[in-house]
This record gives structure tokens, C-alpha cells and sequence, in this order.
DNA sequence: CTGTTAGCGCCTTCAT
DNA sequence: ATGAAGGCGCTAACAG
């Protein structure tokens, strides 16, 4: 049974005090380089983690943070999470999990009571509670940093984003090249931010091509397989069907692929389909989907250091714009020649 | 701003002794009725919490347990984890996440070092460190209350499981009743316990059917997407090719019909396709995968249950099995007519 | 730049 | 049945 290493078996190790080795941990001044590199070996060597309840009890920091997340089962969720948590990791926070109802009724009291009862010191917001005007009124009133996962324009002031707009204008461009000339779109939940930059991103891209917008052509969808494919169903049964369709998501472009099969039609031959985020199934799927690659684990990541740098010292966090690639696949081709 | 009220508080409060506050918190014996009481009256009037951290540093648990992983990125882990997060929550247990480097060579230490830097109450096991014998002895030794996720016959003590053997068997018999004789099967990852099951499965199922066991039906995988692609170019290399195929895992069985359409075949029209899981990749696929389901979720809400029930009171965690159910869908068919 | 001395709020052990 | 003293592991405040 090996003993809990504690930092007084560190300061030993380094032959230097027990606050010593708590100001390097803690990224404090007032240690010269050399004295640090020792504590940070002898951390290493002992492989010694500070106990979590003793600090918070100690200090007046919990050195914990939250990810508050609606939709639990998407892998978009999952990636984020992973790079918080390499985030936090690396400066010895902790991180919970918090899987939230999302209803309009009781969000903020359910968001307030999180943080009080667990003390947290900052949480993290991914889409859509990150554009909940009462959430976001009563994180600051309890004046609680957090960082946001590709908030609104307006609601941006800590976390990451990605110039969606400009990259579904990228993608636009490409199929434009590709000959297409009747694009169609299929819209993301209305509740997200990314809906709204994507479908902005469309009608940009449409104006620069010098083609009309045609609103039979654009389709509600709310980010799901199914709606892709009701969606796909509708522009299928247009008098005169798009040539290509750029879904706002890579689960809604499975489910345009799957209905336009479904129809005895090939993709791309007959219709080419593009999805964003570049999830797993972007690649699983026949045929492989041309989509845009975010990288969601590095956003997370950088959410959550942001956020930590912002709990450290106030005011310092800022926003980091991430880029985006174009993942060139099967699923776009040529316009077929009518 | 008010102070926070302590237990000290409601010991002058209620005329007693901070002991005497502790004990009726904590539920333990020797107070009288009259005493626990007044305690109760003054913790209510006081409006009084216990603050976790001082009551992890002072006492012997810490309410929190981990959930040991290996692959992060998979949608598998991702629904047992959310499983285990409900069942923590309902019971005011943490959940910390434990991504694991799979290394033989280190995986012993850096669960044990997991475990007494953060001086976990119990873990949750999941494929393929359920059946790390290391890891177990050493959980063992450290008495650590721990539940497993599918672990291997052997190593079966606390946790959930699916009786994936005849899973597989009722999925093979299916199709066999299609008219199927030549089933190819590619085999998991070796690691995990699951790949044995399911051969096992399909071996018995080839018995009971009466068909002889073709080990050049029998390709290896490693559970990826990547794998089955590949093992099933190899099965289509075959002078005489199968016409039915049975993925360990869904990934697996996805990259078989993508081998399969790149050839200009049809699924299932020249060759059936099947997984295993039902992850979401199953019906976002074209055509949507026929499968074998296991409601993971469900399975890491019962596996935190198990441990808890665990840890409260020894030697009362059990195994528990969960039902399997199969989702047939379009990828499987009758057998062409040679 | 570095070390010493007190606690943080609660639970444990050992008295009574 | 109850209480007093001591410490869990860490950090804040104050020395040097």
C-alpha cells in the first residue's frame, strides 16, 4: 500500500520548503528559474498531484470548472469535452460535467445553483447555452469568468470561434467551380449561432458568384440525421432540384445522402452534398463527405485555457480564432450537364 | 455578505459540542433523541451545509470515483459515460474522467498513482482495462471497490454485461434464414474481450446451422472503420467470396460497405452486411446497418450503480445483465441465387 | 527570493 | 451518551 505523496514530500525531494513548492505550482512569482525547475522535477519524479480538497479548503479557490452542455450524445460535445479536460489537466484543475435541461424556464436557477453549490471558479459554454441572454446576465452578476465554445458575435467576450462564415463561403466557391449553379442549403437549429453564419456564409458566397438567392432552395433543418433527410426529401420533390446541397452540418448531409440513394440517385453523379464540423461520419459514410473540418478538441482546449487564464488573472482571457479546412471528399463533384 | 455558518456554529447554537453536530450529520450512533433534535432544529434554523472539502480532508472518503478509459473518440464510451454520470449525480458522487494511455508497460502505475493522488472512492472499468490482469491485482491489493463494463468471464466480480455470445448467434441464425452460407466474419480488436465473444458466437452459430467453420472467412480487424475496410477488400479478393458479413462492431461493418460499393457492388443485394452496438453510425449510413444493439447507456447507469452500492457497503456490488436486442435494417437481405 | 507559522472546517481518536 | 484535542494537506499572512 504506497502512501499519498504530499507536498512536504516534494519540497524534501527538492530541499526546499512547502511553500516554495506551492508558489511553483501555483505559477506565483517570487521563484527563481533554478528553484523551479527543481520543484517541477521532483513533482514529476514523485509523480505528485495536490489533493483537491485541501487546497479548496485551504485557499479561496476551488479549482474547479464546469462544462455546461444541452445536447449530451453528440460527438461534436465529446471532442470539446476532451480538450477541456487536457486543458485542465495541465494546470491541475478539475472538471465536471454538467449535462443541463435545456428549458428555457429554469436554465438560469439551474446554471446558479450549480455554481454555488459546487463553488465553482469559472465554467465553460458550449452551443446553445452560450447564447442564453439570462445565463449570461446572471454569470455576470456573480461575477463567475467563463469562456464560451463559438458563441454570437454579441456574446463574445472569452473562449474560441471559427469564421464559419467564411469558411461555408470557402466550400460555396468550391462547388460553384465545380459548376454548380442550384445550391441548395439546409438550415441548422435555429437556437444555434452556427445556423446563422452558416446560412450567412451561403448568401454571401451566392452574391460573390453572382447568383440569385432562391428561397425554395434553403430548408429548415435543426442539426439531426432525420432532418437532413426530411429536408433532402423536400428539395427532391422541387419542380427543378438543386445540383448540389450544403447542409449545415455533417449529420444532416448523411441524411440528404441516404435520402437522394434512396431516390435510385447517385451522389456525386447526379447530386453533390456537403456537410461542416467533419465528424466522424464525415469519413464513415459512402460516399466519404466533403465537409469543413473544425478542430473541435483544440477548441476545446483553448477554451478551457482561456478560461483559466481568465480565473487567474481577471480580464486577461480573450477570444482565439481558430482556423478551419476544407476536407476535399467523394460526395462533391462536377454539376452533372443538363 | 455573510460568513458561512460552520459547525461550530450550530454546536453553540444547539448547546452541544461540535462531536455531538457531527454525529447527527453523519447519521452514527450514541445521541440521544432529544439531543438530535435540538442538533436538527439548529442546522435547520441556521440553515447550515457541511462544505465537501473539509469533510473530504478530515474523513476517509472522497465521493468521487473515476471512470478509467483507453480510445477517447468513441461513441461507445461517450453513452456509458454519460450512464455513469447519471447514476453519480442521483447519489451526490463526482465523476472524474481518466483517459488512459493503453501501455502495457506503464498502465499499472498510472492507475495506481490515479487512484491514491485523488484518493478515488472506486472505479468504473471499461474494454480493454477490465481485463488488464495487472491493473486488477493491483486494484485488489489496494482495495479499491471497482465495476466493470463487459469485462471477461474471468475477471467478472461487480459491473455489467451483455451476453454478446448469443447475440451473435441469434444475428447469425438470422442469416441463415435469409439463405446465407458463405458468412465472413471480421474479428475485433485481440485486446478486447468483446472480439472473443463475438467469435465465439459466430463460430457456435456455424455449428448449430450446421455449416463448416472457413478460416478464410475470418479476417482480423482491429475495430476501427480504417479495419474493416481493409479486411474486407480481402474478403472480396477471395476466389470464391462470401455473401453474407458479420462486423465485430459497427465502425468495422461500415467500412465494409464502403469496400463493398467502391467495387460496384450492392449492399445487400450481392453481400449482407451486419455490426455490432448500434452506435449512431449504424442508421446514418446508406444503407442503414442491421445490427446487434446494447443500450450502453444504460449499461454505465448500472454500472454506477454496482460500484456505489459497492462502496457503501462491501461485497454487495453484483453483476448485472444487460438484455441485447437486434435491430434488423437494410443492409442485410436475402442471399443472391447463384 | 524563500521560509515559518497559523489556521481553513470537519472528522477521528480517545477520554469522560 | 458526550466532549476535547489533534490533524487531514494545503495556502495566507507575515517574517527573514
Amino acid at each position: 500500500m504506497t502512501m499519498r505523496v504530499r507536498i512536504e514530500d516534494v519540497a524534501e525531494a527538492a530541499g526546499v520548503s512547502m511553500k516554495t513548492v506551492s508558489r511553483v505550482l501555483n505559477n506565483e512569482p517570487n521563484v527563481s528559474e533554478r528553484t523551479r525547475q527543481q520543484v517541477e522535477a521532483a513533482v514529476e519524479k514523485l509523480n505528485y498531484r495536490p489533493l483537491p480538497s485541501a487546497r479548496v479548503l485551504a485557499g479561496r479557490k476551488s479549482y474547479l470548472v464546469a462544462m455546461l452542455f444541452d445536447n449530451p450524445s453528440s460527438n461534436y460535445l465529446m471532442e470539446v469535452e476532451l480538450g477541456v479536460l487536457d486543458a485542465c489537466q495541465a494546470q491541475h484543475y478539475n472538471l465536471m460535467l454538467a449535462p443541463l435541461v435545456y428549458d428555457a424556464k429554469n436554465i438560469v436557477a439551474q446554471v446558479e445553483s450549480l455554481i454555488v453549490q459546487s463553488q465553482l471558479d469559472g465554467v465553460v459554454l458550449t452551443p446553445p447555452i452560450t447564447d442564453d441572454a439570462g445565463v449570461l446576465k446572471r454569470l455576470d452578476e456573480l461575477d463567475i469568468p467563463y469562456a464560451s465554445v463559438s458563441a454570437k458575435e454579441a456574446n463574445r467576450r472569452i473562449g474560441v470561434i471559427v469564421d464559419e462564415q467564411g469558411a461555408v463561403c470557402a466550400m460555396m466557391a468550391h462547388l460553384v467551380s465545380l459548376g454548380h449553379r442550384r445550391i441548395a442549403h439546409i438550415k441548422g437549429h435555429p437556437a444555434h449561432g452556427a445556423s446563422n453564419w452558416r446560412l450567412a456564409g451561403y448568401r454571401e458566397a451566392l452574391k460573390r458568384a453572382g447568383l440569385r438567392y432562391d428561397r425554395t432552395l434553403v430548408v429548415d433543418g435543426e442539426f439531426s440525421y432525420a432532418s437532413g433527410y426530411a429536408a433532402t426529401n423536400a428539395l427532391l420533390d422541387l419542380k427543378q432540384r438543386p445540383t448540389a446541397i450544403f447542409a449545415a452540418n455533417d449529420d444532416m448531409a448523411a441524411g440528404a445522402i441516404c435520402a437522394i440513394c434512396e431516390r435510385g440517385l447517385s451522389v456525386p453523379r447526379d447530386i453533390s452534398v456537403c456537410g461542416f464540423d467533419d465528424t466522424p461520419i464525415a469519413h464513415q459514410i459512402y460516399p466519404a463527405l466533403t465537409t469543413v473540418r473544425q478542430d473541435t478538441r483544440e477548441m476545446g482546449r483553448l477554451a478551457g485555457i482561456e478560461l483559466l487564464r481568465e480565473i487567474r488573472e481577471r480580464s486577461s482571457g480573450s477570444i482565439v480564432d481558430v482556423p478551419y479546412t476544407l476536407q476535399l471528399r467523394r460526395s462533391t463533384g462536377p454539376a452533372p450537364t443538363t
